[in-house]
DNA sequence: CAAGTATGTGTACATCTGTACACAAAAACT
DNA sequence: AGTTTTTGTGTACAGATGTACACATACTTG
């Protein structure tokens, strides 16, 4: 390894121009850089957003930060539109592999957890931008958006009523796993889900 | 009235001591500036809490906040914590005025609009705790014992999966509509709760 | 090839921030 | 009374931050 450490952040140049130091015209520069604030809202919280971590980030030098995002609003804004959109497609394509007459419960079981485990980074940024959207007016609709699509996801598999709840129960169990510490049961979130989809009946 | 317009904020003060100008041994002022700090919270967010801004909220000089605070992070975990006590608080209080045989969606819902509208600055604090503890794990109890608090509020009228399943619904109402423009219809989110209580029995 | 433009980089600077600290004044104590 | 301790305040300073901008290099167009 000649490289210090910056190596990994340096592939996407690499691959175009062939690992040449000062290269010039380096597309998808723009994304990078806005793929790195991603990265640290996610591992620092978004108040360490600043452009000297985000070029640090991205293994781009300060300039680098202001040239392609004139104010650091505009940086947040890009990169967590990115994050919203992000996570909308990856929930549509979840939607896609299902059948309906599934067992919805333990689908919807295995999408929280999923969203709390491997993808944890991912949810931490949502729910960054959420609370981030209440006192930036330019980011309330990324947040808005991402509600509807979970809506209209569940609602596609039930009713217009059982959806609503459905995702705000989805949203809840985000929202009650993401901190505690150790990650919910499954059985726990099941249970729930079932209770939630088949109602108290049996009362 | 001779004083500038920090009056308000010297009632307690005076009450003690006479309105004294340039009293000291204020008992209470630890407790102002965390709530003014709460204050900053709910209206700019939790990244403009500075001891400048809190001091200024507060009506008290700079030297005052870092006196009482050794370092902005106690500041910001008393104020935090305070938030979170005084909204279990109310929650408790709420719950106490429940008789069981009640219309438990449509108190529900009462809850959830309440929060909403003119309870909206505790629902944004309690929020930006939330995604404050994600990456502060001093906070992280804070949050944790909302959500028990809230559990065991419903678990109470209902059963413990019954219970664990109304506070997502309340959990994930909230977070949707505390970023929605116009509040959410009342009669959507009572039909939302009474799906959840009563369940697709019909389906 | 020459001129012009887009892209990239290093540095400088005004501003804001946390915090330390010297001082002042009241209260508690002996 | 005097002394010590607690409480309060103004100011200073080092560091971080956003952003501007002069310069450098590559690409484009003629």
């Amino acid at each position: 390894m000649t490289t210090t450490d910056s190596e990994s952040l340096r592939t996407a140049a690499d691959e175009r121009r062939g690992r040449n130091g000062g290269s010039r015209k380096d597309p998808g520069r723009r994304e990078r850089i806005a793929r790195a604030a991603i990265s640290v809202v996610a591992e620092r919280g978004i108040e360490k957003v600043t452009h000297r971590a985000v070029a640090a980030a991205a293994g781009v030098p300060l300039g680098s930060t202001t040239y392609h995002f004139a104010t650091l609003d505009d940086l947040l804004a890009m990169a967590l539109r990115q994050a919203a959109q992000d996570n909308v497609a990856e929930l549509r394509e979840w939607a896609e592999g299902m059948d309906s007459g599934v067992d919805l419960p333990a689908l919807l079981t295995d999408l929280v957890l999923r969203y709390l485990g491997p993808e944890r980074k991912r949810t931490v940024v949502e729910h960054e931008l959420y609370v981030a959207a209440l006192h930036r007016p330019a980011l309330r609709s990324a947040s808005t958006e991402w509600d509807a699509a979970l809506r209209d996801l569940f609602t596609a598999y039930t009713d217009e009523v059982s959806g609503k709840m459905l995702a705000a129960v989805f949203c809840g169990l985000l929202w009650q796993g993401v901190v505690r510490e150790p990650l919910p049961d499954r059985d726990e979130i099941e249970m729930i889900f079932r209770r939630a989809v088949d109602g108290n009946c049996s009362d």
